[in-house]
DNA sequence: TATGAATGAGAGTTCATTCAT
DNA sequence: TATGAATGAACTCTCATTCAT
């Protein structure tokens, strides 16, 4: 049982390092310019070693998306739920979103990918898993507004439709960020401008 | 002359219909999935002939780029001519870009990885300069906030971080509009949206 | 026209190059142990260029297995037609497979393959065209003896059954001449006891 | 003593389990297409153990063909000496034959290959010790048939090469029968025709 | 100028075999 | 002794680019 336990947990040690050597090479040439072999060196192993992990390049791209928005998902959760007014809920999943790209510079480099240009190139069914994935964020925040429009906190706006927009300011401002070969100062810092723009744009009235 | 004349025309005709085909191809099979033999044959061209016109597939891509964002450029110059206010400017904007890829949508469906995920894995030199097309419409459009802020419609904001925002926010909206197989309604409807939320997150009052 | 018709030409040529140099290699080390790269290299190719002729490995086996099929076929319509009675059509379609299989010693290699252990490793679609092919010579056989009965030169056995057989006593005659490295003698010298056995295995009287 | 005895049983049992499973996987999908791994896991052993009774690959293909060459011979041995003329003992080897490839479908899916096809793809000395397991039976055939001819109860023929069309009469029998996805009827209906044929080939006067 | 056959480096993936545990 | 994770050479196939015609 010890023995299985420990042989479990080596495994995922191995796939968590794969996963990682995978992140900074795909952050760094792309999807389609990193091969496996590069992969595996990355990782500091045998080529066929990777396959042992994951069945095909796809299969790790996608378990590096999967694995990022449940570890964002988880930390929303927690963090929203400390939250009372629904533009205070809204506030904090801009902060917390962003100090997350913060701190995961490279994945955000694939994550901001995730909705963008890259699913259709990729076998329709790992694509749409991604895609899944991106919408039930954006349904998550389109649940936040719609329960800011009933607690009279915010204009009538179709949530879905916010939502999406919302997104795309978070992700346009960590897209430049990302891009910036020497980032200058933090993208927290980026959180002000976003809540005010987005908040004074949906709310009934202002404080 | 005449004659130079007749053929440099016919050069570019058939340049432009290479662009044309190429634009199509890569919109439904992306970059890396679109092979030279497809758009030759798209386009109605021996292989080699394509390379008469273009040093190599990211010649063409990033020349697609360049003239739609030219065409762009050009509409936005002229329609925003028309418009007073810094207000009235930048719903030219939002309407205007939106209505474009309306228009365009197999461009934009490349459009929209222009700034996301797909340059990186493009040799640098070709990705420097479709990011400078990029920063200039962001340049184009702090600008028009700059105007407003001086002319006292908007609250002071950092101009490009401002502009940014609003791209994402037009660029999240058109994303998830094309991605939709059968897109339900015209992508102008979404313009009334964005332009509240973005010009009541930015102006001093609010009509 | 007359290009077409030399690039034509100059087409087949060399899909028949490398149909000769495949044939040879594996005849040589089998299919399995026969790589692309070395059916392009004993064909003067280059490895891509193997593929513009022929889609896949497999497509190679067949096309080989096919023409000879075609040749052997024409050749024994040709011959046989030359015979009156059911038995010297036999002997006649004995003599012509033995003198095919003495001047293509190579090709047989693989076409006693052809109906032994090897096309259940093939996908299935392309196993099925070779059994096929397999098939209708032992139905055209069958007709032969089928005649001979009907004409009461024949004893009534079971047509396929007796072609079936007869067509192992061959490949098996062939197969053993084929192994040896050094074929001692002509392998048409066999046809005359396989003639008379089988002959008088069937007929109703003996000459 | 006796322990040792015990563990010789235990690891004969073991590596006859392996063989059973090779049997069954060579014969659905083919030596080539047929993975150590997938041998292991029908035996129920770990990848590593099998290499504790079987070099490699190929070791296991023909100690499977020789153990089923030498039951075979056996049981050919034991019956044949039940019967009296040569042609009661060419008509026993031929009953006896086919009743064991009725009895060992799987395997003589390779067996039927073991003469045809495939030992050129093995490194040769592999293929000479099947080549001269397969050489052993066709002599003793030869046998049977010189006893006949000394006997004067056949005409004088090549004793080898006609025992050579007699195993490809019967491979191609059981050949065309294994490949029939659900075999109408028993192999051993067809070992008359065959019988008849052969005998009334090589026989003198006829009963 | 236009062509498209030829090229070959490089991709993703498999699997027989080894060896530390 | 039994295990199965690790290995990496070898495979088939793709495709951007070149160049003789």
């Amino acid at each position: 049982m010890y023995r299985t336990q420990r042989k479990r947990r080596e495994y995922e040690a191995r796939r968590r390092d794969i996963l990682e050597a995978a992140e900074r090479q795909f952050s760094r040439h792309g999807f389609f310019k990193t091969s496996m072999a590069e992969i595996a060196s990355a990782a500091q192993f045998a080529l066929g070693t990777v396959y042992r992990f994951f069945r095909s390049k796809e299969e790790i791209y996608i378990s590096i998306v999967e694995a990022k928005s449940e570890e964002l998902a988880a930390l929303l959760d927690t963090q929203i739920a400390m939250a009372r007014t629904a533009s205070e809920k809204l506030a904090t999943f801009i902060r917390v979103k962003l100090e997350y790209a913060d701190r995961n510079r490279d994945f955000f480099r694939i994550y901001v990918s995730e909705w963008s240009g890259f699913e259709w190139t990729i076998k329709s069914a790992f694509g749409e898993r991604i895609w899944r994935l991106y919408v039930r964020q954006v349904e998550f925040v389109a649940g936040l507004i719609q329960e800011g429009i009933r607690r009279k906190e915010f204009r009538k706006v179709d949530p879905m439709d916010a939502a999406f927009a919302l997104q795309g300011m978070l992700n346009s401002t960590m897209y430049v960020w990302i891009l910036q070969p020497k980032p200058a100062g933090s993208l927290v810092e980026k959180s002000d401008l976003i809540r005010t723009v987005f908040l004074r744009g949906i709310e009934k009235s202002f404080s």
